[in-house]
DNA sequence: CATTTAATCTTTACAGTGTCAAGATTGGAA
DNA sequence: TTCCAATCTTGACACTGTAAAGATTAAATG
């Protein structure tokens, strides 16, 4: 609690929020145990009372980002008038790529050392799942499934949509990309024509 | 050229071909100078009398991974009866989620660390390009644009087609990716149905 | 052929990294 | 009040990229 004791007292959420800073700030190459360490005050081994590795350390990290991507993904679906209209998919997809948009650092992060368990299959829920898939998979099956659509072609489309939306996401936060025209009407339309 | 001489004789390409294999076998995080020295029986400091740093090793690791792969897309493209068929996109889609789906490794390797310029409008040449994408719009071009196509929709058409085949190669690389239906077939109707 | 030169490689060294082992501090339970 | 378990520090180790200085040798020069 105070600032000069022995004990830090809330180190664990404070090395999950300065790393995420120093990833916003310096990107994920940049980030080391005990940069984070020193920005919240404390010694190099002291975040290995909280996490047993680095590793452990950026999974948590993780969660919290995919948390806020995760609102911002419910944000665009309740945004939509009607639930079960396909636009939710289009709103959802456009929010997609524009989070990463906005927080260029956060898709390598997310994406290069991730362990997260991915099925892509619509049955067997035994696996532990990357939320936004698990979400858009909802959507989907909200969508077509009570209007007959085969389980299949609801596989399809998810993986079509998902593509589609990751790849843009991939593309907009590559480096030294040169995109002139105003992406957010640009995004719309290709999810839209997909 | 001898075995034991002093001088290496071709470390250049060594270190290029030795780098490659580890990254194949052990992936990109785990690829150091260090060890690329080691396996071409050489000391820690030799690799910077041929590159000025481990970032400008890996770059010319990635023109030849880059060359491996549009040999892929090129092959593809030229098997096709008709080239200027819209199915010559669709064989060359294919071809480029196959080509990481065969070298999982290669994906993060080559868009993580990647500096390549990026230029995403048809004009303008005057930046050095990501060879695929040069040849995806020459492609498109030669398909579309005497068909009378305005170059605007060509540009959605690229960067749809390119965000599909990149989404899904992203995916299929991901660790643990349980997808067990026939990914090529699957793959293909995606691309075609974009 | 002899000699110089420049390219190539080695040795040594240093700061930064993740992480282990041992010990110090302290808040809260007994 | 005492004790303990959680939390944090110090010190150390192997590994990393890379800078500086010197050794070796292929190739150019005379």
């Amino acid at each position: 609690m105070s600032n000069k004791s022995y004990h830090h007292g809330n180190l664990r959420n404070a090395l999950v929020e300065k790393g995420i800073e120093l990833i916003n700030q310096k990107g994920s190459e940049q980030l080391s145990l005990r940069k984070v360490s020193a920005l919240c005050g404390v010694s190099q081994t002291a975040p290995y009372s909280h996490f047993q590795s680095k590793e452990d350390l950026l999974e948590a990290m993780q969660e919290y980002v995919i948390q806020q991507f995760m609102e911002v993904l419910e944000h665009a679906i309740n945004s939509c008038p009607k639930q079960n209209d396909p636009d939710v998919l289009i709103q959802m997809g456009k929010n997609y790529v524009l989070f990463f948009i906005n927080h260029p650092q956060y898709f390598q992060f997310l994406f290069s050392h991730t362990n997260i368990e991915m099925k892509l299959s619509l049955d067997a829920d035994e696996v532990k799942n990357f939320p936004p898939l698990e979400l858009l998979k909802t959507i989907v099956v909200r969508i077509y499934g009570e209007a007959g659509m085969p389980n299949e072609k609801m596989e399809d489309t998810i993986i079509s949509l998902w593509a589609t939306v990751h790849g843009l996401a991939a593309i907009a936060t590559m480096k030294n990309v040169h995109y002139d025209k105003d992406w957010e009407m640009k995004i719309e339309n290709i999810i839209r024509n997909r």
